[in-house]
This record gives structure tokens, C-alpha cells and sequence, in this order.
DNA sequence: CCACAATGATGTCAACGACAACATCGTGGG
DNA sequence: CCCACGATGTTGTCGTTGACATCATTGTGG
């Protein structure tokens, strides 16, 4: 039996097939025609739902960020004990995804988003929500200082992704991470007392 | 006059119009054909010099890390008094640096270097061992905790290259980068007396 | 002074993204 | 019931690119 003239969901087949070469591969190697082999339609059907490269790029972007907050919420979710532990599983959490997905993760954060900002944006901030009531709680404990949640956020995200940098830059080992993330936050309490 | 057949420095105006093209368009658009007529040869020249691509990335990334190393000796220098005032200058001028060329400092610490990995990790070497130094002064100066400097720089490193990232990623605005790093190592201090 | 290495030019090929024209499917109004 | 139309997929084409092969020019050392 052929298969049908209509594929059905195109679009979220093409998605997972663009996520997974993108994990393997990389951005560069990252083609609507490999795409579409790959999917086994013709070079023209993406089209159809994808207007051009980058809008398939927003797309992996914005679904990204849904599964960032996802993970990040399970983590914090399973988590156990004091709010040191509570905020170093969550950043564990984020380190994973972004060494695991290292080019979805530069894509998210890409900036080159086409007039799609606005949906990526909220994406975003859905996905970072968590993080940010675990700060004010943080703050409401005395673990953190007072002041602005987001100033506090900043630095902490900044130090995970830049620690997740030295892994897909190649610095450190993967084995080192979850020891980095943790003298990390531990430091980051320790400059932080209320 | 006719331009003389041959270039006379191929090498260099290409790497020179491809730094520039990588800072104000991206690495996406940087192609070795656009190269070529921007600096008046045909479209083959370029192969004599780098066999391929990746061969012109290498080199490019090659010469950013003498460039960052040059800025940050020259910012260390220029830098007055005390420790942290010295540590937060060479910081500030890495971040600097990582936002004004951030294609290229992607470029550096991509990973996907092929096989001339050698080269480059002893340019980054060489780059990085101002700070290295800093920081094994700061150690016996009591002002950083003493233990591998190494590592006390890789979370140093890690935070600044995730500050650079927030600019790039357009979560923060450029005139908020000086005062981020300024409390990054301030922090950074506080929670690392010795 | 000339043969040769270094460097540049020209031509070609396959892959890609973008686009247009055409084909197929299913569904809802008449 | 059926068929017109919109949604979706196909095929063909164009311009650009990176890689490669072959040829042209130049300067230099034996």
C-alpha cells in the first residue's frame, strides 16, 4: 500500500525529525529537504507549514521552551529538602537540558526570531516562571538577600548557561557538571545571605 | 590599472572581511564566495589559503583568542586599585569583548573545530593566562579562597560568558552589562573569602 | 633563463532554500 | 448526493553556495 498523499501531522513530524538531527548533528547539517527525506515527503511539502527556514526555527525554539519548563518544573517537583537542594536540582536540571540540547538551547536564545518574538517571549517566560517562584521563596526564607527577583535570577541563569558554555565548548568533562552546578550554587547562597 | 594578478595578501584581507562580515551580519551569512568578491579575487582564491570552511573558522577563531588575549592584558593593565577594581576590569573587558564579537567568540568556543584543536586550545591558553595569573595573585593575597585556581576561574569564566549570553540573547540591554559584571564579582568575592 | 612552486582564474557538480504551477484529498453547502 | 473549494503534497525551476578539477599567471632559485 502507498503511503497516503496526505502525511497526517507534517508539522510535528517534522519537528521531532528536525529536533533529533539537530541533538546529532547540529544547526549547520539542519535542512528542509534532509527534512523532508527523512519524513519521506516531497522538498516542497515543509512549505506548507514552515514559510521559510527560520519559521521552522522559531518553531523548534518556541516547543523548546515547553519542554524546558516541563523539566524544569519536574525537577523542582522531585526535589527534596532545604532550599539549597530545591534550587540546585532545578539548576542541575536547566545544565542538563542545555548540554543535552546545546543547539536547540543557542537557537532559543538566537535573538534572529522573525517578527515571531512576541510568542517566544511568553514562551520563555512560562518556561522561567518556576525558577522565578523559587527565588521568592528563596527570598521569603532569608536564604536570599531581598531586592529585585529578577536581578537575582539574572546572575543565577547567567552562571548556569555560561556553565553549561564549558561543556559544549569542550573545557570540562560532562562528569564535572553536576559538582560545578553544585559549588556553584552553593557560592551563589553563601554571597547571597540575607 | 588593472589589479596585479596576484593578491599579495589573500590570506589576511579575507579573515579581516570575514571578522567584520561576522560581527555585523552573523555567521550565517558568511560565505566564502561573498568573501571573494568583497576583496576583489574570484571565487576559487580563497581555496589556496583555507581548503574549506571549517579551515577559515579555525583561523578565525585562532586570531580572536590573540585578540582577546591582547584586550584583556591591555584592560588588566590599565587597571588601578585593589584587587577586586582589577578583577572586575579584566572581567568587564571580557564581557566586552564576548558581546562586540559574539559570533566570533561562538565561533571559538564551538568545539567543531576540525583537527587543528591543538592550535587553538593553545591560543585560548594563552588568552586566558592574564586571568590566571589575577587569580593565583588574588589567592595569595587572601582576597579569593585558596584551592585549584583552575577551577575558582571556571565558575569566574562560566558567569561572565552567561552574562555575555543574556546581552546576546537580548535579555538584558548593553548599558546594564557593566553593572551585572560589577555585582556578579562582587558577589563573587563575598562569597569566596579565604 | 627557465623550470617549478605558489597563487589566482575559470568551469562544473551536487545540495540547498525559495518560489510557482499543478495534483490530490476531504469536507461542507447546495 | 455531489462537487467546488480549501488544505495539503508534488514537481519543476532558479539563483546561491561549497567543493573540486583544470588551467593561467607570476616570481624565484638553480
Amino acid at each position: 500500500m502507498q503511503r497516503p498523499y496526505h502525511h497526517g501531522n507534517l508539522r510535528a513530524a517534522l519537528l521531532a525529525a528536525a529536533e533529533r538531527t539537530l541533538r546529532e548533528q547540529g544547526m549547520g547539517d539542519l535542512s528542509l529537504r534532509e527534512l523532508a527525506r527523512q519524513v519521506g515527503v516531497s522538498h516542497g511539502a515543509p512549505r506548507r507549514h514552515f514559510p521559510d527556514r527560520q519559521a521552522l526555527l522559531d518553531a523548534l525554539a518556541e516547543s523548546g521552551f515547553e519542554r524546558l519548563g516541563e523539566e524544569l518544573r519536574a525537577a523542582l517537583d522531585a526535589a527534596a529538602g532545604d532550599f539549597e537542594a530545591r534550587l540546585r536540582a532545578t539548576a542541575t536540571a536547566y545544565v542538563r537540558f542545555a548540554t543535552h540540547d546545546a543547539a536547540l538551547l543557542e537557537l532559543m536564545f538566537a535573538g534572529k526570531h522573525s517578527a515571531q518574538a512576541g510568542r517566544l517571549h511568553e514562551a520563555a517566560e512560562r518556561a522561567f516562571a518556576v525558577v522565578f517562584e523559587l527565588i521568592c521563596e528563596g527570598q521569603r526564607d532569608g536564604a536570599l538577600e531581598a531586592g529585585d527577583p529578577e536581578r537575582v535570577g539574572l546572575l543565577l541563569f547567567a552562571t548556569m548557561q555560561g556553565i553549561a558554555a564549558l561543556r559544549t565548548g569542550g573545557i570540562v568533562a560532562a562528569d564535572r557538571l553536576d559538582e560545578l552546578v553544585a559549588e556553584a550554587v552553593a557560592r551563589f547562597l553563601r554571597g547571597s545571605g540575607a
